[in-house]
DNA sequence: TGCTGCATGTAAGCTGTTACATGATTTA
DNA sequence: TAAATCATGTAACAGCTTACATGCAGCA
């Protein structure tokens, strides 16, 4: 059995959220909002739209105004198998891929300057992170009624939010516990 | 530019903390000490030794007893690779590729009974993962010599344990605020 | 001596990345 | 009309997974 493909139903997930959107829009979608829990690439997502086309969950049309662009939509077969894959419980944790665990992983002195070095430099990435993902929610969410309109989104920022903040004060903790034993 | 390979690394990392190791062991590192934060197959390890012993990074040796087994252990160059990619700073956050977060972005209604399911669902992986790293900790852990000996290894299995424990807590407010609302 | 696990290795195939490539559209 | 960007597509290749395969060691 060769590994699950979830990359055409996130494609089915976000032309579903945008009816008649361009390739070129989904792929920019992998670079914003999709982007903190997947990726994917322009040339990873145009084969796929034409096997998905071939194999009728999405069908597209051309537009006279300009002759290349392709506006893709959900069959209802598309939206039946959307739903279903929405449907099916997740049965396992991701495996979190971080290199500054594996390095630390791998020192093995408490008082190796290279811990207090990689704990610094991971805050900067995660409050930089922190920063972006802040500005995102009050940009994509500035009032009520658009939370209401995209309530899993929402939840998602949120929870990587407070994920980015947990780990930033760990890393504050561990970093003062360091400097105090040193 | 070709993806960057860092499995090579974490096999240095792994044959210096063990020393005439063989390639079963190494695989077995992947399925419990390293598992949460990087998986390889031994169908990739055995490769992958070849071409480190072919590059002089580490080097093998046999023994009477089990003619089949092959033990290795670093050179000096291999020693010298490892603790210059140990001493480079991380350049950038991994990417978290999560079903739940992807899923839970593709539901609109705030009242959607997938969300709660999904939530559900979550919490029961959570705490099994909560449960195991915690038993971990305590196993390779017991007591304040062992912490000392492999500091680094104990720090990311706090932090893993202390992210497991936040995500676990959001999920329960977030459980608790969809049932108020309802 | 048959079975289970140890130990290593290879092959096929798929996913995803980087790079290369082309033409159309907009803007200066 | 030249440059930048839009929009799509293909090619080469690296990395990893699953499956297939072989022989040895220990045990009943």
């Amino acid at each position: 059995m060769p590994k699950k493909r979830i990359l055409p139903f996130i494609i089915l997930g976000i032309i579903n959220n945008h009816p008649q959107i361009t390739g070129r829009e989904i792929t920019a979608e992998f670079d914003t909002e999709i982007g903190d829990f997947w990726r994917a690439s322009h040339s990873q997502v145009y084969p796929e739209l034409k096997r998905m086309v071939n194999d009728g969950w999405i069908y597209d049309a051309t537009s006279k105004d300009n002759a290349k662009e392709r506006y893709y939509t959900l069959t209802d077969e598309g939206r039946e198998i959307l739903n279903k894959w929405l449907g099916q419980l997740v049965t396992d944790l991701p495996v979190h891929e971080d290199l500054f665990s594996l390095k630390l992983f791998f020192i093995k002195d408490k008082h190796d300057k290279r811990i207090p070095q990689l704990i610094a430099r991971q805050l900067v990435l995660l409050k930089k992170d922190l920063k972006y993902l802040m500005q995102r929610r009050q940009t994509v969410f500035p009032n009520e009624k658009t939370i209401q309109n995209n309530y899993g989104h929402y939840l998602i920022l949120a929870r990587a939010i407070s994920r980015t903040q947990g780990q930033i004060q760990w890393l504050k903790d561990t970093q003062k516990l360091l400097k105090e034993e040193q």
